[in-house]
DNA sequence: GCCGTTTTCGGCCCGACTGTTTTCAGTCG
């Protein structure tokens, strides 16, 4: 059983809870648990086998470790089916629909006997719904809307989607309101999640009205969710929800925090100002006492107030940060300047656009001091790969643009193919002959675990692999991640000095961020690359770097933070 | 249900918006 798999258990567990109406504590403490599961990097299905203790894992107490421990070794958890009981089927479809919350759908059921969405869409229609105390026309339309809108809607978005909206939206508001003197979209983009629930700007403005007014008529916006003083939501064309939020200037440093989140990353901020006497909103700081409000200009006073260590929005996940941040055990992370080469790029020779010398002269001109072309070997004809004739003209022609174009070393390399049955795509006389080779699975990705495992350790127990490009093979919202025992991979790699790359491509983003923190834990050394099919590709390395940086990535975690001199050194060393 | 440089018991976050209400409950983030 998955982690994905045993998160999902819990998430039915929060939702009956929450129609029973349980303590909000104890409905959080699931809630915690379920993501807490869902995001971690090892499987508890191997944990329990082990005989690992569970609740050392933060937000899993006793209670929550039995329940992981009877659904895995049983497939049951008994705990769940008594709640289920209590709840006549197709009434847990009703509360993911937006706007319905658990005492609605709990009224709907005993008042109404509605128990499925085609039930409720009748008594939507027959009027029954508006009928309901407290209910009325309006309400009644609006579940009605709301019905056809989760019948259509998509699941979280890849970032890379999201992003490309994200785009648009701020370049909207920019232009249709002059008085915009700060917009940041903050939420699930800001921290670098891999999917993106909902976008959530936050925006200085001299005329709140006016930029409430661009987004709600926006061009694509498909509903108006809400339309206030201070908060303007609306529902996409895409599906993609924004809830755009105009602030004072002098409260941006709290709004940012706020509005970044996530959830319990702010529920245990807020829990530690309680512990200060004070009470924190989006506003700022509120002395319980006197009532007397501190604003912050910046997010970073406002965590000093707090007693905390600034921590960097894509470490706010709310796992164990913020008590890491008071014990000052928040790193100085990697960041995008620290990059000094780029280990995996292709050019027009194999399935890139560009050519050799305008992907040189581009990381040139990002600064880098070495990149290696990697364009894909001969297995991947589709992607035009390189026969040993032409890999051998591209190291040559290489060698030649390093000397021509002068100030960037320039590595011959290759992206090879590991093939289904574990052997390489060049032999080692040809790989004799480079100075970079990434490994990479592109075929028969739908092998049995132990299959997969084999195949990639084999491949790294090569000395000439110099590193596994994006490891899980994922497409984010598209395509699984390869199944594998990822733990016995990252010993592996740390055993035979075989770097693991983080593709820094939005599609991809490969290490996800649990797996590099794993990695990192495991002795393995990272390498952050762009994957850059054309010029502008070789951006990717933002985000690459924000994608180590999840993974709670220093400097010295990062093979290509080293120098050129030193690298080459270490390159020459490792296997 | 979880957790502890206030605590092994007693705490546990806060505001905007909507709709149906004359003061607030429900939902959302």
């Amino acid at each position: 059983m998955t982690n994905g798999e045993i998160a999902e258990r819990f998430g039915t567990i929060v939702s009956l809870l929450q129609m029973k109406d349980e303590k909000s504590f104890t409905v959080r403490a699931y809630q915690r648990a379920e993501r807490t599961i869902d995001r971690f990097p090892r499987d508890m299905d191997a944990m329990v086998a082990e005989g690992e203790d569970l609740t050392k894992i933060p937000g899993v107490g006793k209670a929550i470790s039995d329940k992981i421990t009877e659904l895995v070794t049983t497939g049951k958890m008994s705990y769940l089916e008594r709640l289920e009981a209590e709840f006549p089927d197709g009434v847990l479809d009703l509360i993911d629909i937006p706007g319905l919350g658990p005492k609605t759908v709990v009224r709907l059921w005993k008042e109404l006997d509605v128990t499925s969405v085609e039930a409720l869409e009748a008594a939507v229609e027959d009027g029954r719904v508006a009928s309901l105390p407290r209910m009325g026309k309006k309400s009644a339309e609006n579940i009605g809307r709301a019905i056809q809108f989760a019948k259509s809607r998509s699941d979280r978005f890849p970032i890379a989607r999201a992003m490309d909206i994200s785009r648009r939206v701020t370049a909207h508001l920019r232009e249709n309101c002059a008085g915009i003197s700060q917009l940041v979209v903050c939420g699930s983009i800001r921290r670098f999640e891999e999917t993106v629930g909902d976008l959530d700007l936050v925006c200085v403005t001299s005329d709140p009205a006016a930029a409430m007014d661009a987004m709600a008529g926006m061009d694509g916006v498909a509903n108006v969710l809400g339309h206030g003083d201070k908060k303007t939501s609306v529902v996409l064309d895409s599906g993609l929800q924004v809830d755009l939020r105009v602030c004072e200037p002098e409260y941006i440093g709290a709004m940012l925090q706020y509005f970044t989140g996530n959830l319990h990353h702010n529920v245990r901020l807020r829990e530690i100002a309680t512990g200060l006497g004070l009470s924190l909103n989006e506003y700022g700081l509120k002395d319980l006492e006197t009532g007397v409000l501190e604003t912050y200009p910046t997010e970073e006073a406002l965590y000093e107030r707090l007693g905390l260590q600034y921590v960097p929005p894509e470490l706010r996940q709310g796992a164990d940060e913020v008590e890491r941040a008071r014990d000052g055990d928040i790193p100085r992370l990697v960041q995008l300047a620290d990059i000094r080469g780029d280990l995996h790029t292709h050019t027009d020779w194999s399935d890139g656009r560009d050519t050799m010398a305008e992907m040189i002269l581009e990381a040139k001109a990002w600064g880098l001091e070495y990149i290696a072309v990697t364009d894909h070997s001969v297995g991947r004809g589709i992607a035009n790969g390189l026969s040993v004739e032409r890999l051998e003209s591209h190291g040559r022609q290489l060698k030649e643009l390093e000397s021509d174009i002068g100030g960037i070393r320039i590595l011959r390399g290759t992206e090879m193919d590991i093939r289904a049955d574990g052997t390489l795509d060049y032999s080692d006389e040809v790989l004799d002959g480079l100075d970079w080779v990434v490994a990479s699975v592109h075929s028969a990705m739908g092998q049995d675990s132990a299959t997969m495992t084999a195949r990639i350790i084999a491949a790294m127990r090569n000395p000439r692999v110099s590193a596994i490009g994006h490891l899980s093979t994922r497409l984010i919202g598209e395509r699984r991640p390869v199944d594998a025992d990822y733990d016995a991979i990252f010993r592996a790699a740390a055993d035979t000095g075989t770097a693991l790359e983080i593709n820094g491509s939005l599609e991809r983003l490969d290490l996800k961020d649990a797996h590099v923190s794993r990695a990192r834990e495991l002795g393995a050394a990272l390498v952050v690359n762009t994957d850059a099919h054309t010029t502008e590709g070789l951006g990717n390395m933002e985000y690459g770097v924000s994608q180590a940086r999840r993974g709670w990535c220093e400097k010295d975690d990062i093979v290509n933070c080293m120098g050129a001199e030193e690298f080459l050194k270490w390159l020459e060393n490792v296997k």
